[in-house]
DNA sequence: CATATAATTTACGTTAACGTAAACGTAAAC
DNA sequence: GTTTACGTTTACGTTAACGTAAATTATATG
């Protein structure tokens, strides 16, 4: 019972278009089933492309989604492989932990901005 | 006793191009003085600087980082404006927020990916 | 069966954010 | 004084991530 979607059903589920997830498609990112020349598309799928979208606001590039996808599935055996992996995954979340400590400094920034505002407002 | 700086200075501090910091200007982002010809930065540019690069971190384009800087140091009097920046602020602080949970679920998933390649590795 | 609807491929266009190269000015150092 | 190092402007090139349009095929519906 593993359901299907059509390319217009997932790409109206997450606001975006069908361009959208051909261009996945063409870069690797997704890869639907056919059914007579028609793209059916798997609960898989729609995971992948759940995590690509997030990464997007994350303001990671496709490949770099790409490449944690990848990490997220992988059952690689190989030794060196599985090391060198943890080391990219190490990397990445460095960069992740870099950027919570960017937001919070943002989000203080634009909370004293606002805050100067609403004195301007009020001390009329 | 206000400090300057040579465009060279500023970017090697910041690990970018000098042609970056004559692009950033371009696009009204940082507005150096000229001493005979050439740029010198006060620590107002180099200040605007490390948001637009915290931006960047963020995801954000120059478009967006510069519309932040302008809320930051905006001096507005007028009251239909303050209101319009408040309304601004506050939509980019809820887009912040959600990166936020985006960015604690990636590092779950992240966590999840290494734990089983070590799995991986010690059940050899 | 004709027509409308949705899918497909192919291919050129677009924008942001710089890279890169050319051609030139200036100032210190040898 | 000329080489070296750094600065300047101008301008074309590049990559990612799609948009958009054209031409074609398949399915459904009146």
């Amino acid at each position: 019972m593993s359901i299907e979607y059509s390319i217009r059903e997932l790409a109206d589920e997450f606001g975006v278009t069908t361009r959208t997830l051909r261009f996945y498609e063409e870069k690797g990112l997704l890869s639907p089933k056919r059914h007579n020349h028609t793209r059916t598309y798997s609960n898989a799928d729609r995971t992948r492309l759940r995590l690509i979208l997030r990464g997007k606001r994350l303001g990671l590039t496709l490949e770099e989604s790409a490449s944690i996808i990848l990490m997220y599935d992988s059952k690689t055996g190989n030794t060196e492989q599985l090391e060198a992996l943890i080391t990219k995954i190490r990397g990445k979340r460095n960069q992740l932990i870099q950027q919570q400590r960017d937001l919070e400094l943002m989000l203080l920034d634009l909370k004293v901005a606002e805050d100067r505002c609403i004195q301007s407002l009020t001390k009329v």
